[in-house]
DNA sequence: TCTTTATATTATAATATTACAATATTATGC
DNA sequence: GCATAATATTGTAATATTATAATATAAAGA
């Protein structure tokens, strides 16, 4: 199997579940700790925090401790654009 | 769960899967049957049988028969122009 | 109708993903 | 040190996806 071709269907894997869409959707706006996206999509914390993992790991999102907290932003723009443009449709 | 982050998510899960992706990459110059695809991807025909009617069913290609060959080809130009653009990277 | 070719469906075992409670870690203030 | 708050990890049961052999269907020609 071409590794090019798997490097881009893991890439769709995970944009492929709900929640990790919405995650990247309360991010859109800016950045975010994890109580703040927990509430927002009001699932429970280690839900939100393995996605947050799934996501940050595939390069999606970044993650900033500061002090008890760690902030979240998007870190891919051509996923960030490719979310906005796809929920316009 | 909003409906629209669910389908989506779901467009995500069709196209995240590596044997799905090289279909439409068979498929980007142009129409092809089963037989040519099988040999193209060197899997089993019921697997690709498989993945074109998951490709269909999420409206991505379409199927015309013609005789005994059933002729494939790219529906979804969004999706086309995503891949182009994504292998290009 | 019988045969052959092309494609689709079904059945099923193997594997992967998921949600989330329980627990662990990390950082801060006392 | 201890307590507390924020986040991460682990364990596991439920569910979903996968590959592919076996079988079925559809079309064409003899």
């Amino acid at each position: 199997m071409n590794k090019k071709i798997q490097k881009l269907a893991d890439k769709f894997k995970v944009l492929s579940n709900p929640i990790r869409v919405s995650i990247l959707l309360c991010l859109l706006n800016g950045q975010s700790n994890v109580t703040k996206i927990q509430e927002c999509l009001n699932i429970p914390q280690s839900t939100v925090s393995k996605h947050l993992g799934i996501l940050k790991n595939a390069g999606l999102i970044e993650g900033e401790r500061s002090g008890l907290e760690v902030i979240y932003s998007i870190v891919d723009d051509g996923v960030k654009n490719m979310i906005l443009s796809l929920m316009a449709e």
